[in-house]
DNA sequence: CTGCATCCGCTTAGATACTG
DNA sequence: CAGTATCTAAGCGGATGCAG
């Protein structure tokens, strides 16, 4: 199950969802540099494992909503938290990179 | 830095060293399906981020204990979380794929 | 707008063999 | 025991074109 997060846009998504319900065009404009096949693809797979869930209105033209099912809900939460993280300990990361690549040459 | 999460082994391996200071078989043996080159190659990528320390000692035959810094520590802890919450979802995700597989034959 | 199909290059993981 | 080196195959992501 954790495999998916590792799909590298699953989290974005899952982030950019989190602040409420997104049609498609909306989250390939929040999410810089994903191509409209891998949006597609990692929206199907979220969809499939029932943490999205997809509205489609058959308008012209079309426009499809996606949006958290209570379970993307929680998922999300834990994601957000590991971001934060990720945010707050960035530069100690950073630092420490910077380190292990000077004393490694 | 998410990205690093995604790497299929790197979280497996952050939830072993929770558990406490690991040996480089004691890891091997404990993540069923990694090989030598993925445990080493991870391990290598989580001491540069410096949330894994690698102690070194020059006997015969050699030993090296991996441990967790405390910024790891805390990553752990995060990650646990998410390990736990894909636990209690299995089912659930289980369920919503087999549906949706049903539906989309 | 919201996708799916196809092709293709690159990264990556795995298997295997080898070193200290 | 604790890794490294090399090779190969598979998967992923990007670009493009097409459809509803």
């Amino acid at each position: 199950m954790l495999d998916r997060l590792g799909d590298r846009w699953t989290v974005l998504v899952l982030v950019e969802l989190s602040k409420g319900t997104r049609r498609f065009r909306e989250l390939e404009r929040a999410i810089p540099g994903i191509s409209q096949r891998m949006l597609s693809l990692t929206a199907k797979r979220l969809c499939r494992d029932g943490v999205v869930e997809r509205t489609v209105y058959p308008t012209t033209p079309p426009q499809t909503d996606y949006r958290l099912t209570p379970m993307g809900e929680s998922l999300a939460g834990m994601v957000s938290a590991l971001a934060d993280w990720s945010r707050e300990n960035k530069d100690a990361i950073g630092a420490a990179r910077s380190r292990w690549d000077r004393e490694h040459q």
